[in-house]
DNA sequence: TTGAAATTGAAAACCGTTTTCAACTGGCTG
DNA sequence: CAGCCAGTTGAAAACGGTTTTCAATTTCAA
């Protein structure tokens, strides 16, 4: 790492390396204030713009990616070998990959054809869970219920 | 128009229908300021809140969504009947639309598979376009040439 | 070891978005 | 047609995530 960073022409300090660590070791997806708060646990002088400077600069050397879905917080998502594409529920907030490999064949067509030179591939599904939607029934049957007994009571 | 609102339970106003009208004029991916400025040629008492709120309006009714491509501005899209992704080329900022029928019929399997009910998708890809790596090449020599005299001086 | 260049942490600046609030207005109601 | 009130407006302030500033500190090549 320390090497690697160097033939980049970056300094490695033990702030970066514990922040390279936890981020790493974080699910995918992360925020900065998350890796901030994991980064803390460990050593609570490190401060807010070191862990953005170093997302930013994991980015640069192209270990990681900004995730961007439009709710205000960007996300770093660990760069993967094959691409994927994003399920994202709007209700939970809860954030699923899946293999997009044949969406990209299709992209690569599109790209070829518009003579584009692509640098990332953004497939996003936004929507509600299985789990959220559940929920969702059981209100609206709780709502309904409601209004019957509004009538009722008139 | 009028009508349509009204039975969303919302009211027509003068500077609705203004904001409204330009919005529909003017071409896709509009961001708030485009629209600000563009409504303000016509009737520069109209505040910024207002255009704001009535693109939110637009959203909600129904009419645009949101495009979110993370470089800290959102954009208005009408909404078209047949899906469609995005180019957008991060050094001139110019965003081609491109049909993403095909890749939606892969998706939607995706989705069944997750048991998810999407909402929206969003196919984006990031990078350069001809003509800005025509001009980066076209850098890329200066700076060659350059550097080639830098060494002749020395 | 030493000095230039990079990095750090705290705080402030930034900037697009969103809310607040008092004044105003559209459109139903009597 | 007058009156009312929920919805709407515009200005300004609040907000919140991101980015920059700056003085002090640290890295690392020479």
């Amino acid at each position: 790492m320390r090497e690697f960073l160097r033939t980049k022409g970056f300094k490695m300090t033990p702030q970066r390396e514990l922040i390279f660590r936890a981020f790493f070791e974080m699910g995918e997806h992360v925020t900065v204030e998350e890796l901030y708060d994991r980064v803390r646990e460990e050593d609570p002088t490190i401060g807010y713009s070191t862990v953005w400077r170093t997302l930013k600069l994991i980015c640069k050397v192209g270990l990681a990616e900004e995730v961007n879905l439009g709710d205000g917080v960007t996300r770093y998502d660990r760069v993967t070998p094959s691409p994927h594409g994003h399920l994202f529920c709007v209700s939970c907030k809860k954030l699923v990959e899946f293999d997009a490999g044949g969406v990209v064949g299709l992209l690569d067509k599109v790209i070829d054809a518009h003579r584009f030179r692509a640098t990332t591939y953004k497939v996003e599904i936004q929507g509600y869970c299985e789990a959220c939607r559940k929920k969702q029934r059981a209100a609206d049957q709780a709502e309904k219920r409601h209004e019957v007994d509004n009538k009722a009571s008139l």
